[in-house]
RNA sequence: GCCGCCUUAGCUCAACGGUAGAGCAACUGAUUUGUAAUCAGUAGGUUGUCGGUUCAAAUCCGACAGGCGGCUCCA
C-alpha cells in the first residue's frame, strides 16, 4: 500500500495500463460528484490501486455510507455529461496561483513536493480542475462500471502526526460484467475469512479477557499447528538441524548486546522487574541461539550449527492493527540459524532456499521472491559496518542469480542486521504476505564476539543465516485457512473421516471401524445422532470433513464403506481394508485436495 | 494509537420511544432413516458496560470496552 502513495516518475505513469488509466479517472468523477455535493471540501490525491481507486479528501463533511447512492447518483450524471479530460501544462507561479485561486490547501502542499524538474499539470474535466500529473482516459463518458466501496481515515501523505483525512474508495471496470464478476469475487473472499472460517470450523478464539491478539488455539486447530510443526520437524531432520528450546523473557542487556533493543524499542513491551535486573519478554530468537552456539568452543568441524526452535515471541502491536492471526501481539516463528564459516554461506543459502521451496509447493502457495537490500540512503538504520553490508548482499545476491530464481529488488526492505530474501505470498484474497524469509547476517556474530577454530588453529568469525519457512506459524495457518477455503488436505484435516451409521444398529459396527481407524492414527468420530442420513452427511460438509463414512446394514454384512468424498461426493462402496490403505497412503505423501 | 462504522440468545438476524422475537445450534422425547436439514417439546437475553434524557430506552445522547474498514509498521 505504501507504494501507491510514493511518487510515480513520469516513466511508470506513462506505462499506466487502460484499466489503472480508467480507475484513476474514476477518482477524479467521483472527486466531481463530492465537490458538487460539498463545494467547500479540500482536495488530496485519488490514484488507482490494485483493487481499484480511492480519493483523499479533507472535509466538513462527515461521510456515512448513505452518501454512497447520493454520490454515485452524481457521478452517473458527470459520466452522461460526456466531459472532456483537458491537460494543462504550467509553470509553477502559474500552478500556485492557481490552486490558490481555488483554494486548495492541500494542493499547495503537494505543488511543492514536486520535483523541479517535472513537468506541472492540471486535469480538467468540466468545471472540475485538479493537480494532477494524470494520464486519463478522453472523457467522463468512458467510465461505465463503478461503485463506491469503502470510507475509511487516512493521515494526509501517510504520518500521523499530519491531520487526518477521509479517504473514500471505489473501484471501476471498463463493462459491468467486469464489475459484477469483481463484487462477487469480493463476496466469495469474505467467505474465505479466516476469522469467520475459524469459528465456522473452531479453529481459534480471540476473547477480551485473554487480550487483543493473543489467540487461543482450539483442539482443531491445534490439530492444524501440530501437523505443520511435524511436517517442518521432518524437513528438518533431514537437514541435520538441532532442536532447541529457549525461554519467553531474556535479561535486557541480551538485547542490548545485540543491538535489538534501539531498533526494536517500540516493539517491545515493557521490561519485567526480577530482583535487581530487567527482562524483556522476548521479540525474537537469535540472540538465545547466539548464546547456545557461545556456550562452548566451536571449531569449524563443528560448523555449519544449525539450530532450530519454534518460538515464541511477543511483539507490540497498535491496537487498531491487530488482525485475526494475521496480526497477533504474541506468535510462534519456525526459527532457524545457521552459524557456518564464509566458505559454507552459499550452500547454506541455497539448502534454505530448497527448504522453502519444498515446503511452499506441498500446500502450492503461489510467491514471489524478493532481495532485500539495505537503503544507502539511510545507513543510520542499520547495524554494522558498510564492508559486512557488501559482503552479505553479494553472497545473497550471487546465490539467487546462481539458483535463477525470478525475484524484485526491495531496496530499503532489509533488516537492520542483514540482507534477506523475502517469500511474499499471495493468498486467496489477493492480499501478498511476507512469510518465509532467509537472512545473511555478519553484524550479530560480531557484536557477540562470535568464534571458531578454524584449520588453520586461528580464530575465525561465523557467519549467520536467520531463516523461517512459515515466518509465523499463527499468519501461515490464517494464510492456508483462507487458501483452501477451510477444505484442509486430509492430512491436516481436524477431522479425518467422520462414520455416519444409517441407523442405530449400524453404530457397533461405525465403532469397530472407528477404533481400527484410530489405531492406524487417523482423527475420525461417529455421528450418532438421530439424524437421517442426509442430515448427517450436511453437517459433515458443512465442516468440511474430507471423507464420510456411510454404513448402513450391507457394510456392516460385507466389511465395507460407502465412501464420500468431501469434493467428489459419493464413491460407492469399498472394502473398509482398501479404503484405509488408500487414506494412510493420502495422508503420508500429504495430497492436495484432488 | 488515530479516523469512521458496528455491537440484540452459542450463530445468523427481527423488533427502531410503550419494558424482546424467529431460524439454526443446545437439551428432552418420538422416529431408525441410504448421501447437503425427520418431527415435537424445553431451556436460553439486566439488548457490550457505565452514565444521562424521558412518565417510559434495545431504540435518543455521552463515556468506556470489544469488533470491523483504513492509516504507519511488520512475521
Amino acid at each position: 500500500m505504501a507504494e501507491q502513495i510514493k511518487r510515480k516518475t513520469l516513466d511508470q505513469r506513462a506505462q499506466m495500463s487502460d484499466l489503472e488509466r480508467l480507475r484513476h479517472s474514476c477518482a477524479h468523477v467521483m472527486a466531481t460528484a463530492v465537490m458538487r455535493l460539498w463545494p467547500d471540501t479540500k482536495l488530496d490525491v485519488g490514484p488507482p490501486t490494485e483493487e481499484g481507486f480511492y480519493y483523499d479528501f479533507d472535509a466538513t463533511h462527515r461521510f456515512v455510507p448513505e452518501d454512497f447512492e447520493k454520490i454515485e447518483a452524481e457521478m452517473a450524471k458527470v459520466v452522461a455529461e460526456k466531459q472532456l479530460f483537458q491537460k494543462h501544462v504550467m509553470s509553477r507561479d502559474e500552478a500556485l496561483k492557481k490552486i490558490r485561486a481555488m483554494n486548495q490547501p492541500l494542493k499547495e502542499i503537494r505543488l511543492a513536493d514536486i520535483p523541479q524538474d517535472e513537468e506541472i499539470s492540471f486535469y480538467q474535466n468540466g468545471d472540475f480542475v485538479d493537480l494532477c500529473a494524470g494520464p486519463h482516459i478522453d472523457d467522463t463518458a468512458k467510465v461505465r462500471a463503478f461503485k463506491l466501496l469503502s470510507i475509511a481515515g487516512t493521515y494526509f501523505k501517510g504520518d500521523a502526526r499530519n491531520p487526518q483525512l477521509q479517504r473514500l474508495y471505489g473501484t471501476a471496470f471498463p463493462s459491468e460484467k467486469e464489475l459484477r464478476i469483481h463484487l462477487t469475487a469480493l463476496e466469495e473472499a469474505k467467505k474465505r475469512d479466516h476469522r469467520k472460517l475459524g469459528k465456522e470450523l473452531k479453529l481459534f478464539s480471540i476473547t477480551p479477557l485473554v487480550g487483543g491478539g493473543l489467540p487461543l488455539l482450539l483442539p482443531k486447530g491445534g490439530v492444524i499447528r501440530r501437523e505443520l510443526e511435524r511436517f517442518i520437524d521432518e524437513k528438518l531432520d533431514a537437514r541435520g538441524y538441532d532442536r532447541v528450546f529457549s525461554p519467553h523473557i531474556g535479561d535486557i542487556q541480551l538485547y542490548k548486546t545485540s543491538g535489538h533493543y534501539p531498533y526494536y524499542k517500540d516493539s517491545m513491551y515493557e521490561p519485567v522487574h526480577i530482583d535487581k535486573d530487567e527482562y524483556l519478554l522476548k521479540p525474537m530468537n537469535c540472540p538465545m541461539h547466539i548464546q547456545m552456539y557461545d556456550s562452548e568452543p566451536r571449531s569449524y568441524r563443528d560448523l555449519p550449527l544449525r539450530l532450530a526452535e519454534f518460538g515464541t515471541v511477543y511483539r507490540y502491536e497498535q491496537s487498531g492493527e491487530l488482525n485475526g492471526l494475521t496480526r497477533v501481539r504474541g506468535f510462534t516463528q519456525d526459527d532457524g540459524h545457521i552459524f557456518c564459516t564464509p566458505d559454507q554461506l552459499r550452500d547454506e543459502i541455497k539448502d534454505c532456499i530448497r527448504l522453502v521451496t519444498e515446503v511452499l509447493d506441498v500446500f502450492k502457495l503461489p510467491y514471489q521472491t524478493r532481495v532485500s537490500l539495505s537503503d544507502p540512503k539511510n545507513a543510520d538504520k542499520y547495524a554494522g559496518g558498510r564492508e559486512l553490508w557488501d559482503r552479505a548482499e553479494a553472497a545473497l545476491q550471487e546465490v539467487v542469480d546462481e539458483l535463477d530464481i525470478p525475484s524484485t529488488l526491495g531496496v530499503g526492505e532489509a533488516a537492520f542486521y542483514g540482507p534477506k530474501l523475502d517469500f511474499m505470498i499471495k493468498d486467496a484474497l489477493g492480499r501478498s504476505w511476507q512469510l518465509c524469509t532467509i537472512q545473511v547476517d555478519y553484524s550479530l556474530p560480531e557484536r557477540f564476539n562470535l568464534e571458531y577454530v578454524g584449520s588453520d588453529g586461528q580464530k575465525h568469525r561465523p557467519v549467520m543465516i536467520h531463516r523461517a519457512v512459515f515466518g509465523s506459524i499463527e499468519r501461515f495457518m490464517a494464510v492456508l485457512i483462507e487458501h483452501f477455503a477451510g477444505a484442509f488436505p486430509v492430512w491436516l484435516a481436524p477431522e479425518q473421516v467422520r462414520l455416519l451409521p444409517i441407523s442405530n444398529d449400524q453404530v457397533a459396527y461405525a465403532e469397530e471401524l472407528a477404533r481400527q481407524l484410530r489405531a492406524a492414527k487417523i482423527r475420525v468420530t461417529v455421528d450418532h445422532k438421530a439424524d437421517k442420513i442426509s442430515g448427517k452427511v450436511r453437517n459433515a460438509q458443512l465442516q468440511k470433513v474430507p471423507y464420510m463414512l456411510v454404513v448402513g446394514a450391507k457394510e456392516a454384512a460385507d466389511q465395507t464403506v460407502s465412501v464420500r468424498a468431501r469434493q467428489h461426493g459419493d464413491q460407492g462402496a469399498t472394502p473398509f481394508a482398501v479404503f484405509l490403505e488408500r487414506l494412510s497412503r493420502e495422508i503420508a505423501s500429504r495430497a492436495l485436495p484432488s
